[in-house]
DNA sequence: CGCATTTCTTGTCATTTGACAAGGGGTACT
DNA sequence: AGTACCCCTTGTCAAATGACAAGAAATGCG
C-alpha cells in the first residue's frame, strides 16, 4: 500500500505542502482491518488518529434499550476518529465497525501530539479537520431537522453511494433516523 | 463588567492556570448587544471569537423556502462561534440573534491566532473548545435520531431552562425539529 | 391609549412513521 | 443437504406529526 492517498489528503486544505506532506505521511503506521472487525470495545480509550485508505467503516453506539445506532460512516479518504475520546483521553462512546476489509494509516495520541508540537502546519491542518467535522455534522443536523427521511436517503445516495452499496439497510436506517421497515418502503419508492 | 466569568471559563478544562487565565482574559474586548440585535448578516465573515457573559443568543439559518431554522442557543458561559466561518475565513452560514440584551467578551481572528501562536496552553484550550462543541453536537444528533420530540423538549427544559424562559416558542420548535403547533401541544401536555 | 403585529393555542384532517409480525431469500457452517 | 441465522420486504394498525386555518392573548409602537 502506498501513502499516496494520505499525502494527497494532507495537502487538501492548502496548509501543508508536498514536501511536508511526504515527511508527515511517513510517520503514520499501516493498519489493516478484516471485514466485520470491531475496534474500540466500549470503555476503551481511542488511541488511533486513523486515516482510511481503502474500505468502509461505521461508528455506532448503543442506546438505552441496547439497540445499535449508527452515528457515522467513514469512506476512504477520511479520518475516522472519536475526537472526544482521542483528545480528552476519555473512554470512547463509539465503536468502529469495518463494513468491508479496510486499510488505513494511523498515528497514536503520543505521535500526534509530538507532531502538533513540532509542526505548526500540521497543527493547523489538524484544526481544519476538526472544523470540517463540525461543519459536516452541523449540516447533517440541519438535514435531520428540515428534510424528510426520503430526502435524507436520496442525499446519502448521491453523496455516498458506497455506503448504500456496502452497508446493510438497518445500519443506514439508524443513521438516517428511521426504522428499517420505513427505509425499506422509502427505497421501494412507495 | 468584570472578567470573572471569562477567567473561570478559561480555567475550566484544567489546561490554563489562574495567572495565565487572567493575562489572556485581559486581551478580550467587551461587547454589548441590544435585545433583538442581529450579528453577521448573511455572507459576512465572522470575526469574533465571542464568549457570552450575560444574556441569551441563538444562531439561525434560512432554509430553501426562506424559513428560519434555529441551529443553536448560546447561554452565558459559552462561546458563540461559527467555527467554519471564523477559522476558514469564509462567509458565515449562520446569523446570531440576541434574544435578550447581552454582554460578552471577544477576540478577533488576528488576536486569536497571535494568542494561539504565543501560548501553547491557550492553543490546547481552543482545541478542547472545538472538541467539546463536536461532542455536544453529536449528542444532540443522537437525541434527534432516537428520542421523541417530547423527550427532546423535556431534556432542553432541564438542561437549559433559560432557553425555554426567554426564547419564543417558534425558535425552540425549529431547534427541536418540530412545528410550533406540535410543540405547543407537547407543552400543553396533551 | 388604540392599533398592528407577533405569539401561542387549538381544531380538523391528511400524511408519515413506528410497532409488531410473518415470510421469502440468501449465506455460512456443519 | 440441512439448518440456523441474517437481511430485507410487506401487511396491518396505531401513534406522532405536519399542514392549514382561526382565534385568543400578549407585545410593541405611534
Amino acid at each position: 500500500m502506498t501513502r499516496e492517498k494520505l499525502t494527497d489528503f494532507l495537502q487538501r486544505a492548502d496548509i501543508i505542502n508536498a514536501k511536508q506532506a511526504a515527511e508527515i505521511a511517513n510517520l503514520f503506521s499501516p493498519i489493516q482491518l478484516r471485514k466485520n472487525e470491531v475496534l474500540l470495545p466500549a470503555g476503551q480509550v481511542s488511541d488511533a488518529y486513523l486515516f482510511l485508505d481503502r474500505g468502509l467503516l461505521r461508528a455506532f453506539v448503543h442506546d438505552a434499550e441496547g439497540n445499535e445506532v449508527t452515528t457515522r460512516f467513514y469512506a476512504s479518504g477520511h479520518v475516522a476518529l472519536d475526537a472526544s475520546s482521542f483528545f480528552n483521553r476519555t473512554p470512547a462512546q463509539q465503536q468502529l465497525h469495518a463494513l468491508t476489509a479496510c486499510q488505513g494509516w494511523a498515528l497514536s495520541y503520543q505521535q500526534l501530539n509530538a507532531l502538533f508540537h513540532a509542526r505548526p502546519e500540521f497543527r493547523e491542518f489538524g484544526r481544519s479537520v476538526l472544523v470540517r467535522a463540525l461543519a459536516t455534522l452541523q449540516e447533517r443536523m440541519l438535514d435531520q431537522i428540515r428534510e424528510t427521511a426520503r430526502t435524507r436517503y436520496e442525499k446519502l445516495l448521491t453523496t455516498s453511494p458506497e455506503v448504500i452499496q456496502y452497508a446493510p439497510l438497518k445500519h443506514i436506517a439508524s443513521y438516517l433516523g428511521v426504522t428499517d421497515s420505513s427505509l425499506s418502503r422509502i427505497r421501494s419508492n412507495a
